[in-house]
DNA sequence: CTATTATTGAAATTGATTTTCATTATCAAT
DNA sequence: ATTGATAATGAAAATCAATTTCAATAATAG
């Protein structure tokens, strides 16, 4: 996993430092999007003369790579999570903000012809399901 | 149409003040989402003496009055639009902004399929078509 | 008209993000 | 292994959006 991130970032001449390894283990483990602060805070736990900058500059360049999306959410637009291969949309829950994707099923066809009746031309399609995940459903509310 | 929502404002305890009169104005006559500093600059052109501090307070009443709405789109999240009553989904021009409300097939079906099948309580789903518009695709691109 | 009180706008404050720059660490080439 | 070019780092300053504070002003009930 890591190693797959670690790779991408050699190959395209970005130098591996432990700040960045560190970084990448935090994203890489969390099943929620994180925001920089919460990168921040999590990573200098083992690593605590990280600088808010590295983290910045380092969300930036796995985004950049494809690795990283950025995720909205009522509790704010600056969250990143890695991304999936393949076409796939998201389910979050809205209160420990696990987020899972899955297989759309194909709407393309229901959305194209919509944008067709308004010679719209479809570029891309945002599409979240927001609610309770199964654990959160059960414990208090 | 600016009466309704003076009216709603009035009918909520609030004072009609020229300032509201005229970012109500503003926000009712554009097709695309606004972001406040741009309500601030549209409106200062006609009453130039309104404070940015106005225009926060304004935008914030009128979202929580269901008259405004947040609109997520590449170029900020920080943007409102005018409500439209009932179910509607976006379809949002990158180029010119203008945004477009559209009565959604209905796709709740599928969507509570999947999330079913996630064992997830779903609340709400968000949706939204980006491309570019008529006008957009024939001039220059 | 007047008194009450919500509203306004300037200025200060906060919080997130970006920029700057001197220091440090990586890695390719010896 | 050592070295040198240069990419990366982190502290501090700068920027930008949004919020809070507060004295002055304006809307509206009576």
């Amino acid at each position: 996993m890591a190693n797959t991130w670690i790779q991408k970032l050699q190959k395209n001449g970005m130098r591996i430092t432990a700040q960045r390894e560190a970084i990448v283990e935090i994203l890489l483990q969390s099943e929620k999007a994180l925001e920089p602060i919460e990168v921040y805070d999590l990573t200098r736990q083992k690593h605590p003369s990280l600088g808010m900058v590295t983290v910045y500059r380092t969300m930036e360049c796995l985004e950049e790579l494809g690795l990283l999306r950025k995720v909205h959410q009522d509790s704010g637009c600056n969250k990143y999570l890695k991304v999936k291969e393949g076409h796939h949309h998201l389910m979050i829950c809205r209160k420990c903000g696990k987020a899972t994707y899955f297989k759309g099923l194909d709407m393309e066809a229901q959305f194209e012809n919509i944008a067709h009746q308004y010679d719209f031309d479809l570029e891309e399609h945002w599409l979240q399901l927001n609610g309770l995940c199964k654990q959160c459903r059960v414990s208090s509310n």
